[in-house]
DNA sequence: GGAACTCGCCAC
DNA sequence: AAACGTGGCGAGTTCC
């Protein structure tokens, strides 16, 4: 097990002060819509029965009968996985880690049987249900849910949240945000205040490797390196003079989802360590909507002309194998020409903790133990970039105390702090931590050389976390 | 009857 | 040579 120690008294410190900032929100709590929870749950298990009706007509759940001895449960993947891969034969999509074919949504999306897409609305139901309103009832005391944070259980010195966890509430499904953030709210009369550090990870890293074509990309605002990434990859050359025209890759929608589908199928996966192997499958397959095999015209995303099939087997890419080989050579360049020192650092960086057995993070905190090239890489810089958003909860926090605010700090999402803010205090609030984030903590770590960078977001006075919006200050 | 496991899925 | 980092949690299942 990987140990990891304060090596500076600083490092200890910043734990015991975060311990006493962190235990002042859990007491503060985040107010909560009891009644709501109850009827949404009422709803949601009016919704699921619906379902599973219409999925006991189906002919699966006829066959799923036939080779269940007793009773059946459409809620076991156990079962599931037995009737799809064992009775009716098919080859499973994918595995699981322990090498059994795999029930999760990719993969029953590509079996796509009627019953099928039944089973897989009823799992999201069920766990906006179960795992979210359910907790927040059972969590909760008087109108107020007190999630708790802890700084003692992750490997990477980052934080957790139980009790309910306050770090994994939906965000993304825009339905299941609405309907799982819609039971939180701010104290009567006032708002939520949102707010959170921008590419913190990537910003972080940069202090540690130093990379000078990184560091250009997060010093001028006006590059973009995930625009430069797509370009390459898609080979947009042709388009050049329109994008010029356009004002940037990003005002272009076709573009835009190509620069969306580098950014998070290539870019980041690789800042974590993955390969160009599993980025050809996401760049092409998921986000690209193209096959695995030879490609033909007039298939995937649309491009301004056409269709992507058409545009890269153009430009001598005709199928998904070629697709791969491509992508090998991207990343090649990515780490040995265009971010030549971070790659550097990152061999040096694992080099040196096998030499010595440990590494040391920025902020002072050492980690030993066996771990893994990815591993190594990847600690400093993710408990570093947590120990920035520590460090200014604290600053808040004690500001926030010795000033009398009546706005309070109630929780935090690893780069973001969530405050229930009194609108007469809603301006100091926001100038506060803005000097905090982006000017104080710069000069107490002397060791940032990026800019840091944050985004407000708010809701409307006794609105619900379901109503957030960005503000610009 | 509870501990420990797998699987799936939510967040950053 | 290998191949995505960190968590919590619910449900089902298996082990003891």
């Amino acid at each position: 097990m990987t140990q990891i120690t304060a090596t500076t008294k600083e490092a200890y410190k910043l734990i015991h002060k975060g311990a006493l900032a962190f235990g002042r929100a859990e007491r503060q709590g985040f107010r909560i819509d009891v009644e709501y929870c109850q009827k949404k749950k009422e709803h949601l298990s009016r919704k699921i029965a619906h379902l599973q009706k219409k999925l006991e007509e189906t002919k699966l759940i006829k066959t799923w009968k036939e080779s269940i001895k007793g009773q059946i449960n459409t809620d076991s993947n156990h079962q599931l996985a037995h009737v799809l891969y064992n009775v009716m034969k098919i080859t499973p999509p994918k595995t699981t880690k322990s090498g059994k074919g795999a029930t999760d949504e990719d993969a029953l999306t590509q079996i796509n049987l009627p019953g099928i897409q039944l089973i897989l609305q009823i799992r999201k139901l069920r766990k906006m249900r179960d795992t979210y309103l359910d907790a927040f009832l059972r969590e909760q005391t008087g109108g107020y849910i007190h999630p708790f944070f802890n700084l003692h259980t992750v490997r990477t010195y980052r934080s957790s949240s139980d009790r309910p966890n306050f770090q994994n509430i939906p965000k993304r499904d825009k339905e299941a945000m609405q309907i799982c953030r819609r039971a939180l709210f701010p104290r009567p009369g006032h708002q939520l205040l949102a707010v959170d550090f921008s590419g913190i990870e990537v910003m972080i890293a940069a202090c540690y490797h130093k990379d000078p074509t990184m560091l250009s990309y997060l010093e001028d605002p006006h590059s973009d390196m995930h625009g430069d990434m797509a370009h390459q990859i898609f080979v947009l050359d042709e388009y050049d003079a329109e994008i010029e025209k356009a004002g940037g890759l990003k005002k272009i929608p076709e573009f835009k989802v190509l620069r969306n589908a580098t950014k998070n199928g290539f870019v980041f996966p690789q800042f974590y360590g993955d390969y160009y192997g599993n980025n050809a499958v996401s760049l092409a397959c998921e986000w690209g909507k193209l096959s695995k095999g030879k490609w033909k015209k007039g298939q995937g995303l649309p491009m301004p002309d056409g269709h992507l099939s058409d545009h890269l087997i153009k430009n001598g890419i005709k199928s998904f194998d070629q697709f791969t080989e491509h992508m090998k050579k991207i990343e090649e360049d990515f780490w040995d020409r265009r971010f030549a020192v971070y790659g550097q650092w990152r061999k040096d960086w694992v080099k040196e903790y096998q030499k010595k057995g440990f590494f040391d993070m920025h902020t002072g905190f050492r980690c030993k133990g066996v771990m893994s090239r990815n591993e190594v890489c990847n600690y400093p810089i993710q408990g570093a970039a947590f120990h920035c958003l520590l460090w200014s909860f604290i600053e808040v926090d004690r500001i926030m105390q010795e000033e009398q605010w009546d706005s309070r700090l109630i929780g935090q999402i690893h780069d973001e702090m969530l405050l229930d803010v009194h609108p007469d205090e809603l301006e100091h609030v926001t100038r506060t931590i803005q000097k905090v984030t982006c000017q104080d903590l710069s000069k107490a770590w002397p060791w940032i050389i990026t800019p840091l960078e944050i985004t407000n977001s708010l809701s409307p006075v006794d609105c619900s976390w379901g109503n957030m919006e960005d503000i610009d200050l």
